[in-house]
DNA sequence: CAGACTTGCGCAATCGTTTGTGCTGCGGAT
DNA sequence: ATCCGCAGCACAAACGATTGCGCAAGTCTG
């Protein structure tokens, strides 16, 4: 049944009853577009359009666009973000995945994310998966829930496929469709050897990370590739592994504990991190050895620690925010599809070397 | 003009055709509940209040309701976020306020905000404003626009007033319409100065925090009224200040060295916090004082640095996860309006002390 | 002065859900 | 046989913004 011209009428004086009572926004503040319209006496449509910044392509006036910002201002609208998003199906919002989010390595890359991702109107949801199966599977979904145009992983392994663009800040296994931004472990080695290499160093021992952290494989094939090249051999007594996913330094202490109980000469350590550099040195103080003087130190990742500890660090710095601000800006460039993924699977960063005390020429006795 | 039968038909029919494309759907996955009730041969009504667990309300029959379960679970339907925010005027979404992510305080805050959160199915944004004032006046306005539900401010002074719920985790002035949680500082203050007491110390030197640090204020108070209660003269000329806004140890170290300049005897430091405490130790240590032999040192939050430097570090540690965690949830009961505001303005939190080597009984020389 | 553009703007459909109200059978009471 | 009530579901109007078309004046061209 099509309804008659008089129940027309009646419905649509019910509706304009209803429009004139004051809509109760989300977020309480602020007018709708339609009563922004109605104020100017335009149509939405106009509206709508300064708003967007298409003023240029449907030919508003320059006057009404004056009125229609002016009003637009005085009376505090603000675009409904989820109309919007409704509408245009862009969330201009992106979801992280990080291991945990109290942890420095985590924070610091978020900050370069939202550097990045707030100079282009996005903004992110965060989760920390905590190294739990069970979350590590639920995050992806419940962050594409929320509509998440993008992903970034920070440290972690993604399980599935995702519908939307995946960046990975170190830690994930190369894989289709992740683009991964990671540390340039080829010049880290190089820094961190070399530098040993010119102070005289030649008997130098390894402590490598633990097997579940993404970056130890990558870090020692770099490692092995650059004493090959500048003719430093490595000795098997000489590496050990940090154990256990104890946070600190105590791992860094046992390993360099185990260290020296092999009796093999050394003349400087270098560490998988800060952390366990820490450890080291602790432990080879309490051996009655002098960083730097008997055993030169070198860390990894310049953490805040490196530089207050005593001897200070001497180590390669990460520089986590721009690992995240490029994470941020690929995704970016994914999600417009500005650039594909194929020619690049993988952006390399270049670490930088701080020079501090914990190393020295070799001493001659 | 009302459109006759033959043109509705018309529209009827391109309506449909429209509508039998696949959907390009945000996310780029699952279907509509159209699609859902279409399959199921069910209108959207009841599909819909079958999904909102309103089945009983409404008598849906088990059976249906059985029926529009599975057919959910194998098209895999996902509601549309912002189409149910649009509707329902929520967006399960609150929004934190940070000074700077990347620093250790205000990622242990926001662990526990996330924890909390998540639990209820609420994801949150964040921001930091790094001190900048026209941050600090956007960001909440952002934030807003985003259509949060309510404001965490992490150690910051929210500027003008919000139409949402805010709780502060410290550093915000009482004010209206804002609910702080804060570290009960009395205790605090009690844990260090009642254990230097205990150790013999009664000449004891204090580096307050920095002016602009919302801390600063409210411990030191506490720390005047339980020296006073312990009969602990407190002497001008044993009290600094931090200075400048550099991270780090450096404004410890530069303190300390005023306060032995000023060649006034004491046997212990209380610092205002770990990073100053460390600084204190490095100066100490320079001017040939044995950290705890001849000064004690206490800090404050216990970070992670506390516990791998030398001597380690006896401290009142804050827990930070914990505050997080209860803001989030004071939050979300201010936003459910389980709670209202006025009989608590402000929720204390309890410090713990962690004893460790940086302080000893009072030396007898 | 008629037709062709251009300018400046409005109509109305659409995104996917939620929800107040209504409608249809069917069984039991009278 | 009539009426009532309830079980079980559907209608259709929002929510607020975006956008493909369309349309009326005004300007220009010849």
């Amino acid at each position: 049944m099509l309804p008659n011209k008089e129940e027309l009428k009646i419905r649509s004086e019910k509706t304009k009853l209803r429009r004139a009572r004051p809509a109760k926004q989300v977020g309480g503040h602020g007018v709708s577009l339609r009563e922004l319209a109605a104020h100017l006496g335009l149509s939405l449509t106009t509206v709508s359009r300064v708003m967007n910044h298409a003023a240029k392509e449907y030919r508003i006036a320059p006057a009404t666009q004056q009125r229609v910002l002016e009003a637009a201002a005085s009376l505090n609208y603000h675009p409904n973000a989820f109309a919007r998003g409704l509408r245009k199906k862009r969330s201009s919002t992106v979801g992280v995945i990080v291991p945990e989010i109290s942890e420095g390595y985590a924070a610091s890359v978020l900050s370069g994310i939202e550097d990045a991702l707030l100079q282009e109107k996005f903004f992110y949801f965060v989760v920390s998966h905590r190294h739990r199966a069970d979350l590590l599977d639920e995050y992806p979904r419940l962050l594409l829930s929320r509509a998440v145009e993008g992903i970034i992983a920070v440290d972690t392994r993604l399980l599935g496929p995702v519908p939307v663009p995946v960046v990975a800040v170190s830690g994930h296994r190369r894989k289709n469709g992740v683009l991964t931004i990671e540390l340039d472990h080829l010049t880290a080695a190089r820094y961190a050897l070399s530098h040993l290499f010119d102070l005289g160093h030649r008997k130098i021992a390894f402590i490598k990370g633990q097997t579940f952290s993404s970056d130890t494989r990558s870090r020692w094939d770099a490692t092995v590739k650059v004493c090959d090249s500048l003719g430093i051999r490595i000795d098997p007594q000489l590496v050990t592994q940090l154990e256990g996913i104890a946070p600190g330094s105590e791992p860094g202490y046992v390993a360099t504990r185990e260290l020296l109980q092999r009796e093999r000469r050394f003349s400087a350590i270098v560490c998988f991190n800060d952390a366990s550099a820490i450890g080291a040195i602790t432990a080879l103080h309490e051996a009655g050895l002098v960083v730097p003087h008997d055993v030169s130190v070198v860390g990894f990742d310049d953490i805040p620690a490196a530089a207050t500890i005593r001897p200070a660090l001497t180590t390669v710095r990460q520089p986590l925010y721009e690992m995240g601000r490029t994470a941020a800006m690929s995704l970016l460039s994914l999600i417009r599809e500005e650039i594909s993924l194929s020619p690049l699977r993988s952006i390399l960063i270049t670490p930088d070397f701080v020079t501090r005390q914990s190393t020295a020429i070799v001493s001659k006795d």
